[in-house]
DNA sequence: TCGATATAGTTCAACTTTCAAGGATGAGTC
DNA sequence: GACTCATCCTTGAAAGTTGAACTATATCGA
């Protein structure tokens, strides 16, 4: 439980940490905010319901369970159910009644969901290009995938967590 | 005006690129939802709304322009509009006029919101070093450093942008 | 079978963000 | 000064998010 309430004093971020600090908040910010302008403008929706989207596409028979396409997502269950309810209504999603399961619901890409994808994947592909590949070197691509990889890591949701409802 | 609607096949990611692209969204998000669990549940506010008050502790008497302190958090006014009024109502922030320029307001920190910035820089910080530094090797975070700034650039909002009233 | 507990998903209220106006002041031009 | 246009900030409504409460179904063990 000793998180917090130490008193010892912290150790502070160093100068060039605060640096990196910065410019990763400036830079991952502009990023969001970019993808979310342009697709919200191509394809009227933000960037987060568009990936709700692409993970449907993938799945098999375009569908997914509510919790499955939340956790893949990595939004709570709540968030979802209101962004389907927004995305049904726009036709491009349609909810189905699991047969094995009562309790359950499947998220499926309807085929003018689909054509939406179709007609706005390049859009969306060339402003990431933009943004990012076409801008890193080939070794700093690399390097940028290792280094997510290792955040993510340390922020994985543990077993642990599991008995910690509020964590979601 | 060319930016779609051309018909040449739109350069796809590679599967590396693919595999960085979600490393990159995984990773990001689960920060950002990390720090503002952390904050949320230690300080009573979100994230960039404990930006809002570093960035205003940092300024020369603890004060800025609504349109400065904007453009360093990178929202648009309207938020900020909300937001300080809501860090208002929490007594840590206060709105003062601007003498030389009657439209003008500065937020100001008061003593009870740089106490709130005392109180849980600590446990802040430890969040970031936990997630982010202390998991890098000192070459990674120089190359984070650098990807981070390269792609700011391409996404600064450049002059040309100052025309488009709709990009904020 | 019953009861306890867990899981799936939704809903409600509070809060936050966005978007489109709008009111007020400043700056430039005649 | 008067006109026009830009800038500063706020407002209100709609849309989105959060966290907790809730319904319904499933699962497990006695």
């Amino acid at each position: 439980m000793g998180t917090m309430g130490d008193m010892t004093e912290p150790r502070w971020l160093t100068d060039e940490e605060q640096h990196v600090w910065r410019a990763y908040l400036h830079a991952t910010t502009l990023l969001e905010d970019h993808l979310d302008r342009q697709l919200q403008r191509d394809a009227g929706m933000p960037h987060i319901y568009y990936g709700l989207l692409v993970q449907l596409s993938q799945a098999p028979r375009r569908r997914l369970r509510m919790t499955e396409l939340a956790k893949s997502a990595k939004i709570t269950r709540s968030r979802l159910s209101h962004a389907v309810a927004r995305l049904e209504k726009n036709g491009w999603v349609r909810r189905e009644n699991c047969p094995s399961d009562k309790r359950g619901q499947f998220a499926r890409l309807t085929d003018e969901g689909t054509e939406v994808l179709r007609r706005n994947a390049p859009g969306h592909v060339a402003a990431v290009r933009q943004a990012l590949f076409d801008r890193l070197s080939p070794e700093q691509v690399k390097q940028l995938g290792t280094i997510m990889r290792v955040m993510a890591e340390g922020l994985e949701p543990t077993d642990a967590d599991a008995d910690l409802p509020w964590l979601r």
